[in-house]
DNA sequence: CCAAAAGTGTTCATTCTACACCCATGG
DNA sequence: CCATGGGTGTAGAATGAACACTTTTGG
């Protein structure tokens, strides 16, 4: 593309407009899942320079042809094994210095995965895979810490306003209480279980099955499901 | 960057990680403001191709060594005069065919101008200048259609939720009901003027001032400011 | 006096919060 | 029987919605 040619297009510079075409795109995923009343992120170890050692969010390059949504579906989909994941880009991170091998600009995108059902694997780069309580996240490498913080607030406030993203967490088939559990954890207070269930049950896009917990030493708990068209209604 | 060094960088690729550095990244303001009882957008007319002729948000590329805010923040003060401009990333679009001179990134920023400060000037690449009521937006350039819409959605939250953003684009002295004007504008629906005052002053951040509205041919009505210290404090 | 917009008070309905209580199961 | 968690009801406070009313100015 030469000068001229830009011009044409509507631009004028100063600087030749290659200039402009330097830059890399990535897309880095915050991964959360929940296990036995513990809401965990997925993190890696990089095994190679720069911040070798050190963990950080999985994420990749964008390909020259490649849409930004579907890059970050292609890194959750080879980390975890899983489609269909629940995603949602947060926010875009571009400090000049922010990588060494170059300008490169990231996505954060925020992900919820059912966490029983993936194969954990490390991957090329990665020499190690783990999961990491929310509440207790080493420091990362790169500006990680700051994207997993952009997408610790919008999960906090999802919940809080009970919008339906927490369930991406949850099994099918699940107990209110479980659910309970989960936002506690991560809005780190008690909340009320009798006004919990009443705000809940009070959303439509959560039914009740005929079915019941099995195996517990208690009064078995019913258990709900997601009516998943009744939220595409919604927004 | 030889491959070797991207490999020694902890990235391993079938293609040449020069590859990956071709994007350009651009920065597309949607700048509102309030006159006469109307919130407006600032369009510009595309002076060549392509999409000629057709009205744009106004926007640029970001230099190989600018930070995003940067630029988004260059953008608007080149086309405003303003410094001091509230601004706010919304979302990052980047579908691969939507410009044609190459992969283009753009990042989506909503601003918000005091309107009747700013002289209007139009720029380089810009035939004309417009403001644009925000319920009568044309066909926009590119997907810029998409980027106003999620603007607009962030827009109305931060209204209905009573979050301190609207003010911005109010002058420094205001009165309630001007500001109910510009609310139930953006949200297309009448609000009681009653309840919409208790809820604006139990709001810390809003101050009276000893002053009252000049020449009017009623009861002129009492002069508020925002304390923006108690802003802060809140996030 | 009137017109016009500013500003206040009251009522009723809805939602939130706290907390006490009952229920079903395994052992 | 008890322990354990599951599940319900209710009273009082806080908030929201609707609407009638009073106040202050210019003319």
């Amino acid at each position: 593309m030469t000068r001229k040619a830009a011009e044409d297009y509507g631009y004028d510079y100063n600087i030749p407009l290659d200039e402009f075409f330097q830059f890399a795109i990535s897309v880095d995923c915050v991964i959360y899942g929940y296990h036995e009343g513990k809401v965990k992120v997925m993190l890696i170890k990089r095994g190679a320079d720069p911040y070798k050692g050190k963990w950080a969010l999985p994420g990749d390059l964008v390909y020259p042809k490649e849409a930004l949504d579907e890059a970050a579906r292609r890194v959750l989909t080879e980390l975890t094994g899983l489609e269909e994941i629940y995603m949602k880009q947060v926010h875009t991170f571009g400090a000049v210095d922010r990588h060494t091998l170059g300008r490169v600009v990231t996505l954060g995108y925020m992900a919820l995965i059912e966490m029983y059902k993936h194969p954990l694997k490390a991957d090329g780069w990665a020499e190690e895979v783990g999961w990491f309580e929310i509440h207790e996240i080493p420091d990362l490498a790169f500006d990680h810490n700051e994207i997993f913080s952009e997408s610790l607030k919008f999960l906090k406030q999802s919940l809080e306003s009970h919008s339906p993203v927490g369930f991406e967490m949850m099994p099918k088939k699940f107990t209110l209480l479980d659910y309970l559990e989960l936002t506690e954890y991560v809005l780190n207070k008690r909340l009320d279980k009798a006004n919990f269930r009443k705000k809940l049950l009070a959303q439509d896009f959560i039914e009740p099955l005929e079915e019941v917990q099995k195996n517990v030493k208690h009064r078995p708990a019913k258990l709900y499901k997601i009516n998943k068209k009744k939220i595409e209604l919604e927004t």
